[in-house]
DNA sequence: CACCAGGCAAGTA
DNA sequence: TACTTGCATGGT
């Protein structure tokens, strides 16, 4: 990790100005428009696809969800809820194999849809936005969700104002050199919290737009000249 | 073949 | 506290 930690020596660290939060939201907004996410057809898709997400390419993330939506397990119904509660763990696992990590994730989405029908009751699910920090701990507690999932979860699932910090955003803002390698998760959320209206549609479109941007023009460490953020 | 993709927790020193 | 490793699939 040479490069990164002597920021402006480095031939292949390029220096740029830093963002600023609000215009980039226009200009990456203005080129590409909504992005659509999260794309799902019931909540509890939403949920379980922030789980099943994690660390894989949407693609087989995708897979996962679709093999529990064909057995009627992602509706949100009462009766969906607690088929997918009385699945047998290794079943599940079975379901959501091509999502990766698969012993794991099923545990985690077992525990969380748990904690929902627990604490929630049937789906759909609702939370007022006073209370969004509270259950955003209360998530965080569960064994296998972490700022990114939880986030993820509560923005895009429960449209509430929390932004979700990826690996993209992370890049981004190195590139930028806005935050060091170690710059926590929550320290780059409430960059984005403080200089944005608490708005979760707001959240929601930047987050898909950084994701966008990552995937089509800055993979690699050097940014590109034609980076719409500069333009 | 190596490396990556919309992380997280447990283990080690 | 600060690093490292395990978890696992499918695509390039």
């Amino acid at each position: 990790m040479s490069p990164a930690t002597t920021p402006a020596s480095g031939k292949d660290f390029f220096k740029l100005h830093p963002i600023d939060f609000s215009k980039a939201y226009e200009k990456l907004f203005t080129r590409w428009g909504p992005q659509g996410w999260w794309p799902a057809d019931t909540q509890i898709e939403i949920v379980a696809g922030a789980v099943l997400a994690q660390a894989t390419s949407w693609k087989n993330a995708a897979r996962a969800v679709a093999n529990l939506k064909s057995r009627g397990l992602l509706e949100d119904t009462c009766d969906s809820l607690h088929a997918l509660l009385e699945l047998p763990l290794p079943e599940l696992a079975e379901a959501i194999r091509p999502s990766g990590y698969f012993r794991q994730k099923s545990g985690r989405l077992h525990r969380l849809m748990r904690f929902l029908a627990d604490n929630l009751g049937s789906p759909p699910w609702k939370i007022p936005t006073s209370q969004a920090s509270q259950w955003r701990e209360r998530l965080l507690n569960l064994n296998g969700l972490g700022p990114e999932t939880v986030d993820s979860i509560l923005l895009y699932g429960f449209d509430l104002p929390c932004f979700v910090v990826d690996a993209y955003t992370r890049r981004m803002l190195l590139r930028h050199g806005m935050i060091s390698d170690q710059t926590s998760y929550e320290e780059i959320r409430f960059m984005f919290e403080d200089a944005l209206p608490r708005r979760s549609e707001i959240y929601n479109e930047y987050h898909a737009l950084i994701v966008r941007l990552g995937k089509e023009h800055c993979r690699r460490n050097a940014c590109c000249t034609d980076c719409p953020i500069l333009a």
